[in-house]
DNA sequence: ATTCTTACA
DNA sequence: TGTAAGGA
């Protein structure tokens, strides 16, 4: 994860300022965590806990709402959007296996034509 | 002062 | 969803 993830990610921020930069009441910022539309973490004290992808979400939730979808309807936005990610996370794991195919052909081809001794340029490819 | 949970004359 | 109550 890169830096800039890492702190969008950090739970730093009260409910009381979540309140302030979303405009949503605490009632409601609860209610979308019962829903598990968001997870914030807790503190030491059982304080919830906001990071700035938890503000990003609540205000995406604001939109949908307005946008007249319900708590469920959202639910299953974020579920599909879910299985999207899956299927790219799968579609990476296949283009590198791809890749790893050409670099196999292309040292098949190198010795075949006797310019290089077998397995010469296959040191080592991380995948 | 703030936030938490639970409950609803 | 709002709001009150009682504890942390």
């Amino acid at each position: 994860m890169s830096e800039k993830e890492l702190r969008r990610s950090m739970s730093v921020l009260p409910i009381g300022t979540v309140m302030k930069l979303t405009d949503l009441s605490a009632r409601q910022i609860r209610y979308y965590e019962q829903q598990e539309l968001i997870l914030p973490e807790r503190n030491e004290g059982n304080r919830r806990m906001y990071s700035l992808n938890d503000i990003d979400r609540l205000l995406e939730i604001k939109d949908y709402l307005d946008e007249g979808l319900n708590i469920s309807g959202i639910k299953e936005v974020y579920k599909k959007q879910q299985m999207i990610e899956q299927e790219k996370k799968k579609n990476r794991e296949k283009q590198l296996t791809d890749t790893d195919v050409r670099r196999i052909l292309e040292d098949e081809f190198l010795h075949i034509s006797g310019l290089m001794p077998p397995s010469s340029t296959l040191n080592n490819q991380k995948l």
